[in-house]
DNA sequence: TTAAAATAAGACATATTTGTCTCTTTTACA
DNA sequence: TGTAAAAGAGACAAATATGTCTTATTTTAA
């Protein structure tokens, strides 16, 4: 096993994204997303739970309910999902696994990761919803092309 | 939770770390290293028996047993440690989980990701344990000191 | 005003990972 | 040659992550 982010919080970017490629203020259920990501719903209710909560997305309840973005695409990164579902940590956490890795106890490998956390987190800081959009039209087309 | 290596890849690369950072042809038991790494004794058994199955470590049964580095440390890079033990799957799935990702059908952060991706991979396999030995045996003797 | 359709919340079930224990086999050495 | 100390193997237990279900609440619209 190895894991970068877990399935939640790959859920919680694949349904962000989705709604990120969908009209502005349009409403999506859980229904309607897990068949466009051929997820569980009741998975998709969950993770969407976790981001309303956080404020990423919005929620309406009742008949006609569903998800939205709660913010411009403009202004949401991909690392805020992250670290509403997985948090952080990986961030933060020597990869091999050592108690007191730090800069003045560097494990063998620490300059050299850090490095690499540094471009991920940035990777994942820097654009946002927006700058991916068309990117991830194509990408949610094909998805539904082979459902 | 996130996570790159699991606890069991990490104990792993831990503990053929340790074994790199003495000397040559030197034989630790797993009481040892569990004391040195403070980690579970039965963990240290199970993981380096992985290792040993994979032909990293060599193992010696019996009174005075216990493991050593199966090849010099010059001719063994983390990679395989992570290879032997988590498998290399984190270095091809889609990061976001997507079905299908390829270059053909690539989710919006393919490009992105790949690249940081190619440059982890590069880093666990380009340098060997012998170019790590002055490092790895400062972080071991700090971790022995805050036992 | 009532029925239907949706999210919210949390309990529950299952799967996987992590960690522990026991028994067997092997080996050194007294 | 017998005993102690080690790895090997696999069963078992606990913790965590993943996935499902049920009930409550909210909202729309007939």
């Amino acid at each position: 096993m190895t894991v970068i982010f877990s399935k939640k919080c790959e859920l919680g970017l694949q349904a962000v994204l989705f709604l990120s490629a969908q009209d502005k203020d349009s409403l999506w259920n859980s229904q309607d997303i897990s068949e466009n990501l051929n997820v569980p719903k009741e998975f998709v209710s969950k993770v969407l739970q976790t981001l309303t909560a956080s404020g990423i997305v919005g929620s309406k309840k009742g008949k006609a309910g569903g998800f939205f973005l709660n913010r411009a695409p403009k202004d949401i990164r991909l690392i805020e999902i992250v670290s509403a579902i997985d948090g952080l940590d990986m961030f933060e956490n020597c990869v091999l696994g050592f108690r007191g890795c730090s800069v003045e106890k560097p494990c063998p490998v620490h300059d050299q990761w850090g490095k690499l956390r540094a471009d991920a987190y940035e990777m994942l800081s820097q654009q946002n919803l927006e700058d991916l959009k068309e990117k991830t039209i194509t990408k949610i087309n094909d998805l539904i092309r082979r459902r």
